[in-house]
DNA sequence: CCCCGCTGTTTATGCTATACACGCCGGTAT
DNA sequence: ATACCGGCGTGTATAGCATAAACAGCGGGG
């Protein structure tokens, strides 16, 4: 059992991988892993991931919350698996003779829209680095993305890392925005002048002046525009990466 | 009592900007918020903000747990106090003649640095927009960073929020990094280069190729380096704001 | 002077993850 | 055909968590 150097396969990552051993000797399952984390997907999509209890996602499946323990090893094992069945696959990358611009750019929106689909991932713990087989599979894409570049493959993995960052930012921004809108009962919109309204009540314009020029701006009603928000921050970050691209090819 | 509109403004807001009334009836506290925030920050400095709970952080005051309630209304709101103080306000901006990209920088490393001071920051979970005093501090040296770029002020707030973005993420695929390492007993290099070993045992090269190649290259340990890791992404962000200021400006 | 209100505490409730031991079932070896 | 054993789902138990509720003491304002 020589483990000298090579780091331990966490039990999450060797379930998603499908390495799991089925002797095959005993009474059949009546479950499967699946099922269990789609459960888990299904309580989360209902409830936040703060509803996500091992007894909730039980309930769900009408078994007792031990019974889970036969197929993720832990609470932490089905966050990841859950997390790794919501990404799913990658989607297909654009035909045709497309530049690397536009093969990023679906990237991160495809990368949105799973976000979007399942609010509940934003707030997911951030554990390991990506070993999942989906997030191998996004991380296979974004490569392949950036093949026509010429960049080096650490300014690959960084660049991807700087992309995947903002996607999860603005997400996670738009996320708290929709959840104070619906604690309140109001639109984005709405919610979005509220906050602005709120800070400039506590916010004193002569210790804060550039807050209070912004506010008094209707900049914060456009910040509720998600849309508008992700096209700004992916513009800059793709012409961010277009000057390297642009110094790599010329220098 | 009209609250027509104005959002209700959260207790630990309030707390945070001092607004709470003292009405000096009754016996004198024997504890105060900053105190208990104090507190607070030492557990989570000493076991990670998972073992913050209100047990041990009354333990650290040699006080019962339900004490604390008289002066942070929540977990939550001891939480938000603690991230406000952490925070604390931000540095001063360098003198002289300097322009924005500079500026930015400072305020981006000005973060990294409070980040890389307590850890646990990066696991805090995001909740409401900045509303604290020190976070609105922080937008207030932001917005006068870029000052000089001519944008407008949406431009602005999405641009801070991409940069703030950007360090949040470094600095949490940082802290991972370290708390794997730290689990295996090796250094931050070491576990990147296990990382990469493990994810080259799991993932088919005939599959993901691109993958495969990333790992052959030395990128993995390349990664490691959190200085270079961290200067790449900011120069891609700040070359990407700097293409918009040139349009700015000379369009 | 007295009492009200604020102090910290004790107690209790409900929820959480998860270790442990059990009864059961059925495929497999005999 | 039969016995058995290993995997299955369950019931029970423990420890930790946030927090509601009721309580004892003390000190300054009426």
């Amino acid at each position: 059992m020589e483990d000298h150097g090579a780091a331990t396969v966490p039990p999450a990552v060797e379930a998603a991988w499908g390495l799991r051993e089925r002797p095959g000797k005993g009474a059949r399952p009546g479950l499967s892993a699946e099922r269990v984390v789609a459960a888990g997907i299904a309580v989360a999509a209902a409830g936040g991931l703060g509803a996500v209890s091992m007894g909730k996602v039980a309930g769900e499946l009408g078994v007792s919350a031990m019974a889970l323990y036969r197929y993720v090893g832990s609470k932490d094992e089905l966050l990841v698996l859950m997390e790794d069945a919501a990404y799913g696959p990658p989607p297909a990358a654009p035909e045709g003779d497309v530049g690397w611009r536009d093969l990023v750019t679906a990237w991160a929106r495809g990368q949105r829209e799973v976000l979007h689909r399942n609010l509940w991932l934003v707030r997911m713990p951030v554990g390991t680095p990506p070993l999942t087989p989906n997030s191998v599979a996004w991380l296979e894409q974004g490569l392949r993305a950036l093949a026509g570049t010429g960049f080096e493959e650490g300014e690959k993995l960084r660049t991807l890392m700087l992309v995947n960052g903002f996607v999860r930012m603005e997400a996670g921004a738009r996320a708290d925005l929709a959840a104070t809108a619906r604690a309140a009962g109001r639109t984005l919109e709405e919610a979005a002048v509220g906050q602005g309204r709120l800070l400039a009540r506590l916010a004193d314009p002569g210790r804060f002046p550039a807050v209070g020029r912004a506010l008094a701006s209707r900049a914060l009603a456009d910040a509720g525009e998600p849309e508008a928000d992700f096209a700004f921050g992916l513009g800059r970050v793709l012409d961010g990466i277009e000057a390297l691209v642009r110094e790599r090819a010329h220098g």
